[in-house]
DNA sequence: ATAAACTTTATTGTCGACAATTTGTTGACT
DNA sequence: AGTCAACAAATTGTCGACAATAAAGTTTAT
């Protein structure tokens, strides 16, 4: 029975493959052996892809044979996969018993905040100095796509699109090293707001995005910074980090 | 002829096992499945050790049947090693040629520091407000073995102390995924120094980390921001990035 | 003598099969 | 009935063998 939907849900996310459009894309910085196997890379990003959509929601177990059937891969390659997902922190790879989509903790949630207000606004900072025509359109163009979503009450879209906002800034603030970090943290925070967000406050406050945008269009560094900090800090209060009782997984936490 | 001596090179940094003071060590985060192989983990820390020791030179190759062979391990188990260090930047993984240690570009470096600058400043302050007596002496305790290994010329362990140093603190500051990055970025620094160091310039000028810890002492956060910043200018100044013609290897970079 | 095409060698990439581990289940014993 | 132990199923971990690729060396033709 369980498993029978397992599969299921596994089978359909197989489905869409139609809506190709690039998953929280990152050129893959220098790109990996993963990237040799010609489809490993595809494959990573389809998983990528249904975590960020929260098709796979955090704490699901990823089996590696049933990934390999789905996929129509060798279990060796899903490995490589997982492996490189684990390392980028968004699944988990506990020894002798599996993958499972990461399950951050409102410890760790809080870190990934911490880490974002020390680096975003800097970038942001930087970026409206050296803004070109081109890139603020192609903000713009996040920006509006984020709206329609919005529009249409597609919760999840509007999260991916809104990491994928923040991730474009840091990527067009020219330090590529400081660009792949806050990738990682973009993934974390989309898995974060999945787990912590409260059915009232909605993620990324509606028109944050927008004043950001005019900042950088004015080439106001300062603003900028500030804007992205307060907006950091908007989407932090707007979760139930407070002190929430977590779930049923951490016994062993709370028995500590 | 070449080959021999590369055999030998290897085999002789399978020597000394002796000195087995943890290398750069970070619990290595949630331990991923490289620790299953219960000797995965230690391969993984002897070959970033002698990558971190100098003793692998940036550019060299990682030939996965030779290292097998040196550890006594599979080439499977060495290929779980190469691609977790890809995944920490220090090897570079090219589809069908190998495993290298990295050779950070200058634009590369400029951009660690750029990062570090970002994010070290921030974590002493933190740090200062919070220390413990036992994280002083233990920072005291890294600093006098850095000042050991300077009085006896032994640049490449004076370059592993600091770094270290620079680890210890970030770990101290109480934000895991910061510390996580910082290991990254101290990774490196490391490969940066040992590229791009001028014979002139010792790497980390003799008592700034003296007057880092005299601020730590003092919880004195501000200036211990302060130092730090500074610290990490003077470091950068210290090295050639300035217009260098590179390595042969960038033929490419110069006719572009 | 040089350059192109071919052969050889060394190394990486991929896969399937087997071993080890964990998890769930059955059955015997108190 | 309940508890524990042995057993069975499912899943992960490891390895060796083979295929694919790139580099080096050799031959051949101009």
């Amino acid at each position: 029975m369980k498993t029978l939907q397992s599969t299921r849900r596994l089978a359909d996310e197989d489905a869409p493959p139609a809506q190709e459009g690039r998953v929280l894309r990152l050129s893959a910085g220098r790109r990996t052996r993963s990237a040799a196997g010609a489809d490993a890379e595809a494959i990573y990003r389809r998983i990528l892809g249904a975590i960020i959509e929260h098709r796979l929601a955090p704490g699901r177990k990823l089996v590696e044979e049933r990934l390999a059937s789905v996929f129509g891969a060798s279990r060796a390659m899903i490995r490589q996969v997982l492996t490189r997902l684990s390392h980028e922190m968004v699944v988990t790879l506990v020894p002798n018993r599996g993958a499972f989509v990461a399950e951050p903790t409102v410890d760790e949630a809080r870190e990934v905040f911490e880490a974002r207000r020390l680096i975003e606004p800097a970038l942001a900072r930087k970026l409206a100095q050296t803004v070109a025509p081109a890139q603020l359109s192609r903000l713009r163009q996040l920006v509006a796509a984020e709206e329609r979503a919005r529009a249409a009450r597609d919760r999840q879209t509007v999260i991916k699109l809104s990491g994928e906002f923040h991730l474009e800034i840091a990527e067009m603030a020219g330090n590529a090293i400081l660009a792949r970090q806050m990738r990682e943290l973009t993934l974390l925070t989309c898995l974060i707001i999945f787990l912590y967000d409260s059915p009232g406050g909605r993620a990324c406050p509606d028109d944050e995005h927008h004043q950001l945008l005019d900042a950088f269009t004015c080439r106001d560094g300062e603003r900028a910074a500030g804007l992205m900090l307060h907006h950091l800090d908007h989407v932090e209060q707007s979760l139930d980090i407070s002190l929430t009782a977590q779930d049923d997984d951490d016994l062993e936490r709370i028995f500590s």
